[in-house]
RNA sequence: GCGGACGUAGCUCAGUUGGUAGAGCAUCACCUUGCCAAGGUGAGGGUCGCCAGUUCGAAUCUGGUCGUCCGCUCCA
Protein backbone atom coordinates (compact mmCIF):
# COMPACT_ATOMS: atom_id res chain seq x y z
CA UNK A 1 0.00 0.00 0.00
CA UNK A 2 1.92 3.33 -1.39
CA UNK A 3 1.80 5.93 1.39
CA UNK A 4 1.28 9.48 -0.92
CA UNK A 5 1.69 12.86 0.96
CA UNK A 6 -2.06 12.73 1.43
CA UNK A 7 -3.67 14.25 4.29
CA UNK A 8 -5.68 11.59 7.03
CA UNK A 9 -9.35 11.16 5.32
CA UNK A 10 -10.30 13.09 8.27
CA UNK A 11 -8.48 16.03 8.20
CA UNK A 12 -11.79 17.59 5.98
CA UNK A 13 -11.71 21.48 6.58
CA UNK A 14 -15.51 22.12 7.74
CA UNK A 15 -15.37 25.17 5.32
CA UNK A 16 -14.57 23.66 2.02
CA UNK A 17 -16.52 20.17 2.61
CA UNK A 18 -18.65 19.80 -0.07
CA UNK A 19 -21.01 17.69 2.28
CA UNK A 20 -21.08 21.10 4.73
CA UNK A 21 -23.23 22.74 1.99
CA UNK A 22 -26.22 20.25 1.12
CA UNK A 23 -27.43 22.61 -1.67
CA UNK A 24 -24.10 22.37 -3.09
CA UNK A 25 -24.98 19.55 -5.45
CA UNK A 26 -28.14 21.21 -6.82
CA UNK A 27 -26.46 24.59 -7.33
CA UNK A 28 -23.84 22.58 -9.72
CA UNK A 29 -26.71 20.80 -11.51
CA UNK A 30 -28.38 24.07 -12.09
CA UNK A 31 -25.05 26.35 -13.40
CA UNK A 32 -24.52 23.21 -15.52
CA UNK A 33 -28.09 23.61 -17.49
CA UNK A 34 -28.38 27.08 -16.79
CA UNK A 35 -24.61 28.35 -18.40
CA UNK A 36 -24.28 25.62 -20.96
CA UNK A 37 -22.33 22.95 -19.31
CA UNK A 38 -24.33 19.78 -19.39
CA UNK A 39 -27.84 19.27 -20.60
CA UNK A 40 -30.14 16.17 -20.18
CA UNK A 41 -30.09 14.22 -23.20
CA UNK A 42 -33.18 14.02 -26.11
CA UNK A 43 -34.74 16.95 -23.73
CA UNK A 44 -37.25 17.64 -26.01
CA UNK A 45 -39.08 13.95 -26.02
CA UNK A 46 -39.13 13.88 -22.47
CA UNK A 47 -35.26 12.94 -21.62
CA UNK A 48 -33.77 9.33 -22.03
CA UNK A 49 -31.93 7.68 -18.52
CA UNK A 50 -28.86 8.24 -18.45
CA UNK A 51 -27.41 10.13 -21.18
CA UNK A 52 -26.45 13.79 -21.08
CA UNK A 53 -24.73 16.34 -23.79
CA UNK A 54 -22.02 18.90 -22.99
CA UNK A 55 -23.36 22.32 -24.26
CA UNK A 56 -20.49 24.90 -25.34
CA UNK A 57 -19.01 25.52 -22.13
CA UNK A 58 -19.36 21.76 -21.07
CA UNK A 59 -17.66 20.49 -23.77
CA UNK A 60 -14.75 22.89 -23.84
CA UNK A 61 -14.46 22.01 -19.82
CA UNK A 62 -14.56 17.88 -20.62
CA UNK A 63 -11.66 18.78 -23.78
CA UNK A 64 -9.34 20.74 -21.38
CA UNK A 65 -9.83 17.75 -19.01
CA UNK A 66 -8.70 15.02 -21.49
CA UNK A 67 -6.13 17.11 -22.85
CA UNK A 68 -4.51 18.18 -19.46
CA UNK A 69 -4.41 14.47 -18.75
CA UNK A 70 -3.12 13.53 -22.51
CA UNK A 71 -0.58 16.11 -21.94
CA UNK A 72 0.41 14.72 -19.13
CA UNK A 73 0.36 11.10 -19.76
CA UNK A 74 1.81 11.21 -23.06
CA UNK A 75 3.18 14.71 -24.41
CA UNK A 76 5.05 15.11 -21.15
CA UNK A 77 6.68 11.41 -21.31
CA UNK A 78 8.71 9.70 -23.52
CA UNK A 79 7.76 6.06 -21.93
CA UNK A 80 3.90 6.03 -23.21
CA UNK A 81 1.96 5.95 -26.45
CA UNK A 82 -1.55 6.98 -27.22
CA UNK A 83 -4.07 4.63 -29.36
CA UNK A 84 -7.81 5.05 -30.27
CA UNK A 85 -9.55 1.70 -30.41
CA UNK A 86 -12.32 0.70 -31.73
CA UNK A 87 -15.81 0.88 -29.76
CA UNK A 88 -17.40 -2.49 -31.69
CA UNK A 89 -15.58 -5.46 -30.76
CA UNK A 90 -16.11 -9.55 -31.16
CA UNK A 91 -17.31 -11.86 -28.25
CA UNK A 92 -13.99 -13.40 -28.30
CA UNK A 93 -12.22 -9.94 -26.45
CA UNK A 94 -15.00 -10.18 -23.35
CA UNK A 95 -14.40 -13.43 -23.21
CA UNK A 96 -11.03 -13.44 -22.65
CA UNK A 97 -11.01 -10.36 -20.57
CA UNK A 98 -13.48 -11.92 -18.17
CA UNK A 99 -16.14 -9.37 -18.56
CA UNK A 100 -18.77 -11.68 -20.27
CA UNK A 101 -18.50 -14.07 -17.13
CA UNK A 102 -18.00 -11.14 -14.27
CA UNK A 103 -20.79 -8.71 -15.60
CA UNK A 104 -23.26 -10.98 -15.88
CA UNK A 105 -24.60 -10.65 -12.86
CA UNK A 106 -27.67 -13.07 -11.13
CA UNK A 107 -29.72 -11.01 -9.12
CA UNK A 108 -32.65 -11.88 -7.16
CA UNK A 109 -35.50 -9.51 -5.60
CA UNK A 110 -36.78 -10.40 -1.66
CA UNK A 111 -40.38 -10.53 -2.26
CA UNK A 112 -40.80 -9.89 1.77
CA UNK A 113 -38.74 -6.68 2.17
CA UNK A 114 -37.89 -5.83 -1.62
CA UNK A 115 -34.06 -5.72 -1.19
CA UNK A 116 -32.05 -6.73 -4.07
CA UNK A 117 -28.95 -9.30 -4.08
CA UNK A 118 -26.11 -10.51 -5.70
CA UNK A 119 -26.59 -14.36 -5.89
CA UNK A 120 -23.45 -15.41 -5.88
CA UNK A 121 -22.36 -13.22 -3.21
CA UNK A 122 -25.32 -14.29 -0.43
CA UNK A 123 -24.18 -17.05 2.02
CA UNK A 124 -27.15 -18.69 1.98
CA UNK A 125 -29.45 -18.74 -1.31
CA UNK A 126 -32.89 -19.17 0.48
CA UNK A 127 -32.57 -16.35 3.13
CA UNK A 128 -32.61 -12.29 3.05
CA UNK A 129 -30.11 -10.68 4.81
CA UNK A 130 -32.03 -7.84 5.29
CA UNK A 131 -34.96 -9.66 6.66
CA UNK A 132 -34.21 -13.12 6.83
CA UNK A 133 -37.45 -14.52 5.46
CA UNK A 134 -36.64 -17.67 4.08
CA UNK A 135 -37.54 -18.96 0.52
CA UNK A 136 -38.98 -14.94 -0.67
CA UNK A 137 -36.63 -14.56 -2.99
CA UNK A 138 -37.87 -14.16 -6.96
CA UNK A 139 -36.12 -16.24 -9.84
CA UNK A 140 -32.66 -15.07 -10.68
CA UNK A 141 -32.48 -12.94 -13.87
CA UNK A 142 -29.16 -12.40 -14.97
CA UNK A 143 -28.20 -8.98 -15.90
CA UNK A 144 -25.39 -8.38 -18.85
CA UNK A 145 -23.45 -5.15 -17.89
CA UNK A 146 -22.42 -4.85 -21.59
CA UNK A 147 -24.43 -3.58 -24.64
CA UNK A 148 -24.64 -6.09 -27.26
CA UNK A 149 -25.75 -5.04 -30.41
CA UNK A 150 -25.11 -7.38 -33.99
CA UNK A 151 -22.37 -6.11 -36.68
CA UNK A 152 -24.23 -6.32 -40.13
CA UNK A 153 -27.47 -5.88 -41.25
CA UNK A 154 -28.40 -9.78 -40.49
CA UNK A 155 -29.38 -10.97 -36.96
CA UNK A 156 -27.21 -14.03 -37.34
CA UNK A 157 -24.99 -15.30 -34.10
CA UNK A 158 -21.93 -14.53 -36.13
CA UNK A 159 -22.29 -11.10 -36.11
CA UNK A 160 -22.79 -10.38 -32.58
CA UNK A 161 -20.71 -7.68 -31.56
CA UNK A 162 -20.07 -5.76 -28.25
CA UNK A 163 -19.92 -2.08 -26.63
CA UNK A 164 -16.69 -1.86 -25.10
CA UNK A 165 -17.19 -1.35 -21.04
CA UNK A 166 -13.72 -0.17 -20.81
CA UNK A 167 -11.43 1.24 -23.08
CA UNK A 168 -8.01 -1.31 -21.67
CA UNK A 169 -8.75 -3.96 -23.87
CA UNK A 170 -7.67 -2.04 -26.63
CA UNK A 171 -4.42 -1.70 -24.97
CA UNK A 172 -3.49 -5.10 -24.59
CA UNK A 173 -4.75 -6.65 -27.60
CA UNK A 174 -3.03 -4.31 -29.58
CA UNK A 175 0.29 -5.10 -27.16
CA UNK A 176 2.12 -6.88 -30.05
CA UNK A 177 1.45 -4.34 -32.53
CA UNK A 178 2.71 -1.33 -30.40
CA UNK A 179 5.67 -3.23 -29.44
CA UNK A 180 6.67 -3.52 -32.56
CA UNK A 181 5.88 -0.28 -34.08
CA UNK A 182 6.89 2.15 -31.65
CA UNK A 183 10.61 1.03 -30.16
CA UNK A 184 9.43 1.20 -26.27
CA UNK A 185 9.96 -1.73 -24.50
CA UNK A 186 9.16 -2.45 -20.93
CA UNK A 187 8.51 -0.20 -18.74
CA UNK A 188 6.50 1.25 -21.36
CA UNK A 189 2.81 2.58 -21.51
CA UNK A 190 -0.05 2.82 -23.74
CA UNK A 191 -2.88 5.43 -22.77
CA UNK A 192 -6.21 6.10 -24.08
CA UNK A 193 -9.18 8.30 -23.95
CA UNK A 194 -12.57 7.27 -25.43
CA UNK A 195 -16.25 6.23 -24.65
CA UNK A 196 -17.46 2.98 -22.96
CA UNK A 197 -20.78 1.99 -22.31
CA UNK A 198 -21.90 0.00 -19.36
CA UNK A 199 -25.94 -1.17 -18.68
CA UNK A 200 -25.65 0.08 -14.69
CA UNK A 201 -28.35 -1.07 -13.19
CA UNK A 202 -28.95 2.09 -11.63
CA UNK A 203 -27.38 5.04 -12.98
CA UNK A 204 -27.56 8.16 -11.33
CA UNK A 205 -25.63 11.24 -9.30
CA UNK A 206 -26.10 13.17 -12.16
CA UNK A 207 -23.30 12.31 -14.95
CA UNK A 208 -21.55 10.35 -12.23
CA UNK A 209 -22.58 7.15 -13.64
CA UNK A 210 -24.11 6.89 -16.66
CA UNK A 211 -24.30 4.32 -19.14
CA UNK A 212 -22.32 6.05 -21.56
CA UNK A 213 -19.27 7.35 -20.45
CA UNK A 214 -15.94 8.87 -21.05
CA UNK A 215 -12.53 6.91 -19.45
CA UNK A 216 -8.81 7.94 -19.40
CA UNK A 217 -6.58 4.69 -19.34
CA UNK A 218 -3.46 3.76 -19.64
CA UNK A 219 -1.87 0.43 -19.28
CA UNK A 220 1.68 0.57 -18.23
CA UNK A 221 3.67 -2.91 -18.99
CA UNK A 222 6.68 -3.55 -16.80
CA UNK A 223 8.81 -6.56 -15.50
CA UNK A 224 7.58 -8.44 -13.15
CA UNK A 225 9.57 -7.72 -10.43
CA UNK A 226 9.20 -4.42 -10.84
CA UNK A 227 5.28 -4.25 -11.00
CA UNK A 228 4.96 -3.78 -6.74
CA UNK A 229 7.22 -0.22 -7.19
CA UNK A 230 5.64 0.83 -10.13
CA UNK A 231 2.20 0.25 -8.87
CA UNK A 232 3.45 2.48 -5.98
CA UNK A 233 4.89 5.26 -8.42
CA UNK A 234 1.55 5.66 -10.46
CA UNK A 235 -0.69 5.96 -7.04
CA UNK A 236 1.73 8.82 -6.19
CA UNK A 237 1.70 10.61 -9.79
CA UNK A 238 -2.20 10.30 -10.67
CA UNK A 239 -2.94 11.48 -6.74
CA UNK A 240 -0.85 14.42 -7.40
CA UNK A 241 -2.23 15.35 -10.64
CA UNK A 242 -5.44 15.88 -9.44
CA UNK A 243 -3.66 18.31 -6.70
CA UNK A 244 -1.77 19.69 -9.39
CA UNK A 245 -4.69 21.02 -11.51
CA UNK A 246 -6.44 22.72 -8.71
CA UNK A 247 -8.07 19.84 -6.39
CA UNK A 248 -8.03 21.13 -2.65
CA UNK A 249 -5.80 18.21 -0.74
CA UNK A 250 -8.65 18.28 1.55
CA UNK A 251 -11.39 16.87 -0.78
CA UNK A 252 -9.01 14.34 -2.09
CA UNK A 253 -7.27 10.96 -0.88
CA UNK A 254 -6.16 8.44 -1.91
CA UNK A 255 -7.80 5.07 -0.64
CA UNK A 256 -6.30 0.94 -0.82
CA UNK A 257 -9.23 -1.48 -1.71
CA UNK A 258 -9.63 -4.28 0.84
CA UNK A 259 -9.01 -7.77 -0.29
CA UNK A 260 -12.59 -8.63 -0.72
CA UNK A 261 -13.75 -5.49 -2.87
CA UNK A 262 -10.73 -6.16 -5.38
CA UNK A 263 -11.62 -7.03 -9.22
CA UNK A 264 -11.47 -10.30 -10.95
CA UNK A 265 -8.47 -9.07 -12.90
CA UNK A 266 -6.82 -7.07 -9.63
CA UNK A 267 -4.19 -8.63 -7.38
CA UNK A 268 -4.23 -4.31 -5.57
CA UNK A 269 -6.09 -1.20 -6.39
CA UNK A 270 -5.86 2.07 -4.98
CA UNK A 271 -8.63 4.59 -5.42
CA UNK A 272 -8.16 8.23 -6.04
CA UNK A 273 -11.44 9.81 -4.16
CA UNK A 274 -13.09 12.87 -4.28
CA UNK A 275 -15.52 14.30 -1.75
CA UNK A 276 -18.72 14.52 -3.62
CA UNK A 277 -21.90 16.36 -2.16
CA UNK A 278 -23.13 12.58 -1.29
CA UNK A 279 -19.42 11.90 0.24
CA UNK A 280 -16.52 10.24 -0.88
CA UNK A 281 -16.41 8.54 -3.97
CA UNK A 282 -14.52 6.96 -6.61
CA UNK A 283 -12.46 9.28 -9.69
CA UNK A 284 -9.56 6.92 -10.87
CA UNK A 285 -8.57 3.15 -9.87
CA UNK A 286 -4.89 2.65 -10.02
CA UNK A 287 -5.06 -1.32 -10.19
CA UNK A 288 -2.15 -3.70 -10.39
CA UNK A 289 -3.18 -6.35 -13.31
CA UNK A 290 -0.10 -8.87 -12.73
CA UNK A 291 -0.24 -10.59 -16.64
CA UNK A 292 -3.83 -11.89 -16.37
CA UNK A 293 -4.43 -9.66 -19.69
CA UNK A 294 -1.89 -10.38 -21.58
CA UNK A 295 -2.24 -14.40 -20.58
CA UNK A 296 -5.56 -14.31 -21.29
CA UNK A 297 -5.15 -12.99 -24.49
CA UNK A 298 -2.49 -14.99 -25.38
CA UNK A 299 -4.78 -18.52 -24.46
CA UNK A 300 -7.79 -17.56 -26.25
CA UNK A 301 -6.31 -15.81 -29.37
CA UNK A 302 -3.20 -18.54 -29.64
CA UNK A 303 -1.00 -15.67 -30.40
CA UNK A 304 1.93 -15.02 -28.39
CA UNK A 305 1.52 -11.35 -25.71
CA UNK A 306 5.11 -11.76 -24.46
CA UNK A 307 8.31 -9.77 -24.02
CA UNK A 308 11.74 -10.83 -24.83
CA UNK A 309 14.90 -9.04 -23.15
CA UNK A 310 17.95 -8.98 -24.94
CA UNK A 311 20.06 -7.53 -22.54
CA UNK A 312 18.84 -10.75 -20.26
CA UNK A 313 18.42 -13.19 -22.68
CA UNK A 314 14.76 -13.90 -20.87
CA UNK A 315 11.25 -14.37 -21.86
CA UNK A 316 8.37 -12.79 -19.56
CA UNK A 317 5.05 -11.77 -19.88
CA UNK A 318 4.86 -8.11 -18.90
CA UNK A 319 2.99 -7.36 -15.42
CA UNK A 320 0.67 -3.74 -16.11
CA UNK A 321 0.07 -1.46 -13.67
CA UNK A 322 -3.18 0.74 -14.84
CA UNK A 323 -4.35 3.66 -13.64
CA UNK A 324 -8.03 4.38 -14.97
CA UNK A 325 -9.79 7.30 -14.68
CA UNK A 326 -13.19 8.76 -15.66
CA UNK A 327 -12.96 11.90 -17.77
CA UNK A 328 -17.08 12.75 -17.19
CA UNK A 329 -17.35 12.49 -13.02
CA UNK A 330 -13.96 14.10 -13.32
CA UNK A 331 -14.64 16.99 -15.33
CA UNK A 332 -17.83 17.34 -12.50
CA UNK A 333 -15.33 16.89 -9.62
CA UNK A 334 -13.11 19.79 -11.00
CA UNK A 335 -16.54 22.25 -11.25
CA UNK A 336 -17.53 21.13 -7.81
CA UNK A 337 -14.55 21.83 -6.33
CA UNK A 338 -13.92 25.30 -8.11
CA UNK A 339 -17.50 26.11 -7.28
CA UNK A 340 -17.15 29.11 -4.76
CA UNK A 341 -19.43 32.00 -3.30
CA UNK A 342 -18.41 34.97 -2.31
CA UNK A 343 -20.44 37.94 -0.70
CA UNK A 344 -19.43 41.42 -3.26
CA UNK A 345 -21.04 45.05 -1.92
CA UNK A 346 -24.21 42.60 -0.34
CA UNK A 347 -24.10 40.36 -3.63
CA UNK A 348 -23.33 37.21 -4.10
CA UNK A 349 -20.95 36.48 -6.54
CA UNK A 350 -20.39 32.77 -8.27
CA UNK A 351 -17.08 31.98 -8.90
CA UNK A 352 -15.66 28.89 -10.60
CA UNK A 353 -12.00 28.83 -9.34
CA UNK A 354 -11.02 26.75 -12.33
CA UNK A 355 -7.46 25.65 -12.93
CA UNK A 356 -6.48 28.20 -16.56
CA UNK A 357 -5.53 25.14 -17.98
CA UNK A 358 -9.45 23.81 -17.30
CA UNK A 359 -11.71 27.16 -17.69
CA UNK A 360 -13.70 26.28 -20.60
CA UNK A 361 -12.18 30.04 -21.62
CA UNK A 362 -8.77 31.34 -21.01
CA UNK A 363 -9.59 34.76 -22.06
CA UNK A 364 -13.10 37.04 -22.43
CA UNK A 365 -12.93 40.27 -24.10
CA UNK A 366 -15.03 42.91 -23.37
CA UNK A 367 -15.53 45.85 -24.79
CA UNK A 368 -16.69 48.25 -22.60
CA UNK A 369 -19.49 49.93 -24.23
CA UNK A 370 -21.01 48.44 -27.83
CA UNK A 371 -20.24 51.59 -29.34
CA UNK A 372 -18.67 50.54 -33.08
CA UNK A 373 -15.77 52.80 -32.42
CA UNK A 374 -15.04 50.79 -29.28
CA UNK A 375 -16.08 47.46 -30.78
CA UNK A 376 -14.08 47.11 -34.11
CA UNK A 377 -10.69 47.64 -31.61
CA UNK A 378 -12.09 44.49 -29.54
CA UNK A 379 -12.47 42.56 -32.20
CA UNK A 380 -8.77 42.98 -33.23
CA UNK A 381 -7.95 42.58 -29.80
CA UNK A 382 -10.24 38.96 -29.88
CA UNK A 383 -8.55 37.97 -33.29
CA UNK A 384 -4.77 38.44 -31.90
CA UNK A 385 -5.93 36.13 -28.66
CA UNK A 386 -7.88 33.45 -30.46
CA UNK A 387 -4.58 31.16 -31.70
CA UNK A 388 -3.51 31.23 -28.85
CA UNK A 389 -6.81 30.51 -25.96
CA UNK A 390 -9.97 29.60 -26.42
CA UNK A 391 -11.51 33.39 -26.03
CA UNK A 392 -14.91 34.46 -25.47
CA UNK A 393 -16.71 37.91 -26.81
CA UNK A 394 -18.99 39.58 -24.88
CA UNK A 395 -20.79 43.05 -25.60
CA UNK A 396 -23.98 41.99 -23.76
CA UNK A 397 -25.54 44.69 -20.73
CA UNK A 398 -23.71 46.31 -18.46
CA UNK A 399 -19.51 45.39 -17.14
CA UNK A 400 -19.81 44.55 -13.94
CA UNK A 401 -22.97 41.94 -15.39
CA UNK A 402 -20.26 40.83 -17.71
CA UNK A 403 -17.91 40.07 -15.10
CA UNK A 404 -19.69 37.94 -13.13
CA UNK A 405 -20.94 36.05 -16.50
CA UNK A 406 -17.26 35.06 -16.74
CA UNK A 407 -16.48 33.92 -12.86
CA UNK A 408 -20.07 31.73 -13.63
CA UNK A 409 -17.91 30.34 -16.35
CA UNK A 410 -14.23 30.43 -14.70
CA UNK A 411 -12.65 32.61 -17.26
CA UNK A 412 -9.32 33.36 -15.36
CA UNK A 413 -8.92 36.48 -16.72
CA UNK A 414 -10.94 39.76 -18.30
CA UNK A 415 -9.64 41.99 -21.34
CA UNK A 416 -11.91 45.61 -21.62
CA UNK A 417 -11.46 47.74 -24.23
CA UNK A 418 -12.58 51.29 -23.19
CA UNK A 419 -12.89 54.98 -25.06
CA UNK A 420 -9.02 55.20 -23.74
CA UNK A 421 -7.85 52.23 -25.37
CA UNK A 422 -7.90 53.93 -28.89
CA UNK A 423 -5.93 56.16 -27.44
CA UNK A 424 -3.21 55.21 -25.33
CA UNK A 425 -3.26 51.22 -26.79
CA UNK A 426 -3.66 49.72 -23.83
CA UNK A 427 -6.28 47.70 -22.54
CA UNK A 428 -7.44 46.48 -18.71
CA UNK A 429 -7.01 43.09 -17.39
CA UNK A 430 -9.16 41.65 -15.10
CA UNK A 431 -8.60 39.02 -12.60
CA UNK A 432 -10.61 36.23 -11.71
CA UNK A 433 -9.62 35.57 -7.97
CA UNK A 434 -8.29 38.59 -6.84
CA UNK A 435 -10.83 41.11 -8.95
CA UNK A 436 -7.46 43.26 -9.64
CA UNK A 437 -6.69 45.28 -12.23
CA UNK A 438 -4.11 46.30 -14.76
CA UNK A 439 -3.64 48.35 -17.49
CA UNK A 440 -1.49 46.39 -20.20
CA UNK A 441 -0.37 48.03 -23.49
CA UNK A 442 -1.81 45.92 -26.27
CA UNK A 443 1.69 45.29 -27.79
CA UNK A 444 2.55 43.26 -24.67
CA UNK A 445 -0.99 41.77 -23.92
CA UNK A 446 0.04 38.56 -25.20
CA UNK A 447 3.07 38.16 -23.23
CA UNK A 448 1.04 39.27 -20.13
CA UNK A 449 -1.10 36.25 -20.30
CA UNK A 450 0.84 34.38 -21.32
CA UNK A 451 3.37 34.51 -18.29
CA UNK A 452 -0.05 34.09 -16.20
CA UNK A 453 -1.26 31.27 -18.48
CA UNK A 454 1.32 29.00 -18.41
C1' G B 1 -35.77 -3.78 -12.05
C1' C B 2 -38.24 -3.03 -6.73
C1' G B 3 -39.74 0.66 -2.71
C1' G B 4 -40.29 6.01 -1.43
C1' A B 5 -40.53 11.34 -2.94
C1' C B 6 -41.11 14.55 -6.99
C1' G B 7 -42.18 16.62 -12.39
C1' U B 8 -46.07 24.28 -13.92
C1' A B 9 -41.86 29.44 -18.81
C1' G B 10 -34.24 28.79 -19.64
C1' C B 11 -33.79 28.93 -13.76
C1' U B 12 -36.40 29.26 -8.74
C1' C B 13 -41.32 28.86 -7.67
C1' A B 14 -46.91 30.62 -6.96
C1' G B 15 -51.58 28.80 -8.65
C1' U B 16 -56.97 29.09 -3.43
C1' U B 17 -62.90 24.06 -2.72
C1' G B 18 -61.59 21.22 -10.67
C1' G B 19 -63.80 26.94 -14.53
C1' U B 20 -58.91 26.47 -20.19
C1' A B 21 -51.96 29.99 -16.32
C1' G B 22 -48.70 34.11 -13.09
C1' A B 23 -44.12 36.35 -10.40
C1' G B 24 -38.87 37.17 -9.76
C1' C B 25 -34.48 36.24 -12.21
C1' A B 26 -32.56 35.00 -17.05
C1' U B 27 -32.74 35.92 -22.65
C1' C B 28 -33.46 39.48 -26.84
C1' A B 29 -34.33 44.71 -28.95
C1' C B 30 -34.03 50.00 -28.29
C1' C B 31 -32.73 54.26 -25.09
C1' U B 32 -29.54 55.73 -21.10
C1' U B 33 -24.89 54.50 -18.55
C1' G B 34 -19.66 53.42 -18.86
C1' C B 35 -15.00 48.94 -14.69
C1' C B 36 -17.62 44.69 -10.90
C1' A B 37 -24.99 41.45 -11.47
C1' A B 38 -27.37 50.13 -12.66
C1' G B 39 -32.18 52.42 -14.77
C1' G B 40 -36.25 52.86 -18.45
C1' U B 41 -39.58 50.99 -22.44
C1' G B 42 -40.85 46.79 -24.88
C1' A B 43 -40.54 41.65 -26.85
C1' G B 44 -40.11 36.43 -27.20
C1' G B 45 -41.07 32.03 -24.35
C1' G B 46 -45.68 27.27 -21.25
C1' U B 47 -51.32 22.58 -25.15
C1' C B 48 -48.86 22.94 -16.73
C1' G B 49 -43.44 15.74 -18.60
C1' C B 50 -46.41 12.44 -21.96
C1' C B 51 -50.95 9.35 -22.96
C1' A B 52 -55.72 7.94 -21.64
C1' G B 53 -60.05 8.19 -18.30
C1' U B 54 -63.86 10.81 -15.00
C1' U B 55 -66.45 15.62 -15.85
C1' C B 56 -70.35 20.48 -19.22
C1' G B 57 -65.22 21.76 -18.00
C1' A B 58 -58.63 19.38 -15.27
C1' A B 59 -52.31 22.17 -14.07
C1' U B 60 -55.79 20.77 -10.11
C1' C B 61 -59.28 13.93 -9.51
C1' U B 62 -57.98 8.49 -11.44
C1' G B 63 -54.82 5.02 -14.19
C1' G B 64 -50.66 4.18 -17.14
C1' U B 65 -46.06 5.81 -19.05
C1' C B 66 -41.43 8.68 -19.32
C1' G B 67 -37.92 11.32 -16.47
C1' U B 68 -35.36 13.12 -11.80
C1' C B 69 -33.69 12.29 -6.68
C1' C B 70 -32.93 8.70 -2.35
C1' G B 71 -32.15 3.32 -0.93
C1' C B 72 -30.80 -1.84 -2.90
C1' U B 73 -26.80 -2.48 -6.70
C1' C B 74 -22.42 -0.84 -9.18
C1' C B 75 -17.56 1.27 -9.91
C1' A B 76 -14.30 5.04 -14.29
Amino acid sequence: MPEPDAPPETAVDPAVDPANDPALFDKIVNLCKRRGFVFPSAEIYGGFRSTYDYGPTGVLLLRNVKNAWWRSMVQLRDDVVGLDAAILGPPQIWEASGHLANFTDPLVDCKNCQSRWRLDKLDDPETCPQCAAVGQFTEPRAFNLMFKTQAGPVEDAGAIAYLRPETAQGMFINFANVLNTSRKRPPFGIAQVGKSFRNEITPGNFVFRTREFEQMEMEYFVPPDEAPRWYEYWCNERYQWYLDHGMPAAELRLRAHEPDELSHYSSGTSDVEFLFPWGWDELEGIANRGDFDLTQHSKHSGERLDYFDQATNERYVPHVIEPAAGATRTAMAFLIAAYDEEEVRGETRVVLRLHPRLAPYQVAVLPLSRKEELTVHAREVLSMLQPHWMVDYDDTQSIGRRYRRQDELGTPYCVTFDFDSIDDRAVTVRDRDSMSQDRVSIDLLLDYLRDRLA
